[in-house]
DNA sequence: TCTGGGGTCCTAGGACCC
DNA sequence: TCTGGGGTCCTAGGACCC
């Protein structure tokens, strides 16, 4: 996500100035949102649980302090989760998101030039700001973000974004820097590099993890300091890019515009399997609803669409999995058409007597709304009224609750709904589920 | 018997991120 | 019993063209 589309993906850019980047970073985001209307929380274990209440995806200190890893199935983890006592909570993004814009939107105020790279994470700009004591500013941030939302965030200050990333890192870890550390005007960035392992690096993942440490590269100052005809064969351009930010060469640029969506996924594990064609065809239709809303708030058409459906890869029953990809005779953001069309794919791709976890729809071949390809030889329909129409049930459903109108096949039941055990009420967002305060 | 080479476009798959 | 979801970028290799 952000990440700039370099016209010649070879190629290195290099800032031509100094820079200064900040990113702050929120403190395990999901189980902060959490706790902030809940205080029952405050000072104990909390997990926050991924969708259908699968894996543990945010944990407080305390949880992290326990031994509870990122990432973990929560059935793994359900002795020690009762023997200390841990909280736990399905993930309720509606409040998360909402948390995450009032975050956003008081960063604003400390600097114009602001990239919100994902939904608890935001590099700042702060160039022109040089004459400021870079640690008091990020302070003087931190606190009003702490009082404005209540949610506890992490500064980081570096050259490029991946040293703010490095600093970012070091903030957390020692209580002593009160969850700010300026590299810039550190006189030992080298040191602080060796102390990082390499795996910790931004962009660096298991995979290359493992070679640079076959190569006896082990923290991030090795990582520096390797040839640049050895990066560039082993780590590709990607590589390169990351040392030389490592180096202090700024190749990342803050993205402050976000760039339309190249495809839109939506997908659900679901609560218990479904073996129905006809089950997985209503929850398809749910899902092909969301990602044509999602199209549309972009004013986006689509040309491709793909559907998936999956069996449990984890357990010994046959598995199976597929997936087609069809080409729209024309772009479209029409969920009827969408939903028609993701439907004859999964009469094509569905098999009998499997039992199915998963189903997805991915749309691609995004175009704009504005500049569509026209093909004179499909009939095209009334687009005008079309999009109003389409405008209108967005509103809607904007204003009232996604689903207040909703297609026919998208059911009314729908057993295959995820399982949401443990989850708190979306109190900033639905009026019914608002905050009481008893006196 | 001899059987080119270079360019572009597209796709699948891998790796990474949060 | 129980294992998330949604993105981006890069490269290699095949198809196709001249």
């Amino acid at each position: 996500m952000g990440r700039r589309d370099h016209s010649d993906s070879s190629s290195i850019t290099m800032a031509a100035t100094d820079h200064i980047f900040a990113l702050i970073d929120c403190n395990n985001f999901y189980a902060s949102c959490e706790r902030i209307f809940n205080p029952g929380l405050e000072k104990k274990p909390v997990v926050v649980l991924s969708n259908n209440d699968g894996c543990i995806i945010s944990r407080s200190n305390e949880a992290k302090a326990l031994g509870i890893p990122m990432g973990a199935p929560l059935f793994e983890m359900q002795a020690l989760i009762k023997k200390q006592e841990v909280k736990v909570l399905s993930s309720n993004y509606a409040l998360y998101g909402d948390m995450s814009q009032r975050v956003m939107a008081t960063l604003m105020e400390f600097s114009p030039d602001i990239e919100i790279y994902s939904i608890d994470e935001a590099f700042l700009s702060l160039n022109g700001f040089e004459h400021k004591n870079m640690t008091d500013y990020a302070q003087t941030i931190r606190a009003t973000v702490k009082q404005r939302t209540g949610i506890p965030v992490s500064i980081g200050i570096g050259a490029t974004k991946t040293l703010a990333k490095v600093a970012n890192k070091a903030a957390k870890k020692n209580s002593a820097w009160q969850s700010v550390f300026d590299l810039v005007n550190h006189p030992y960035v080298d040191e602080v590099l060796e102390k990082m392992p390499v795996e910790n690096v931004w962009g660096i993942g298991r995979s290359l993890s493992k070679t640079l440490n076959r190569h006896g590269v082990l923290n991030a100052l090795q990582l520096k300091n390797l040839p640049d005809t050895w990066i560039r064969k082993n780590m590709t351009v990607v590589g390169h890019r990351l040392a030389w930010e490592l180096r202090g060469i700024s190749c990342l640029p803050l993205d402050m515009v976000v760039p339309p969506k190249k495809g839109i996924m939506c997908s659900r594990s679901f609560g218990k399997p479904v073996t129905a064609l006809e089950g997985l065809k209503e929850a398809l239709s749910n899902y092909t609803t969301r990602a044509a809303e999602k199209l549309r708030s972009q004013n986006s058409l689509a040309g491709l669409i793909m559907v998936y459906i999956t069996t449990n890869p984890f357990n010994d029953m046959p598995y199976y999995s597929n997936a087609v990809t069809f080409s729209l005779p024309f772009p479209s953001a029409n969920t009827a058409v969408l939903i028609r069309h993701a439907h004859q794919i999964m009469e094509k791709i569905y098999k009998d007597g499997y039992a199915y976890k998963k189903t997805g729809v991915f749309l691609s071949g995004i175009v704009p709304d504005n500049q569509m390809q026209r093909d004179m030889f499909v009939k095209e329909p009334d687009l005008v009224r079309e999009k109003k129409l389409l405008r209108a049930v967005d509103a809607i459903n904007y204003q009232f609750g996604s689903d207040t109108i909703q297609y026919a096949s998208s059911g009314m039941i729908k057993p295959w709904r995820m399982k949401q055990a443990y989850r708190s009420p979306r109190f900033t967002t639905r009026w019914d589920e608002i905050l009481t305060v008893k006196i």
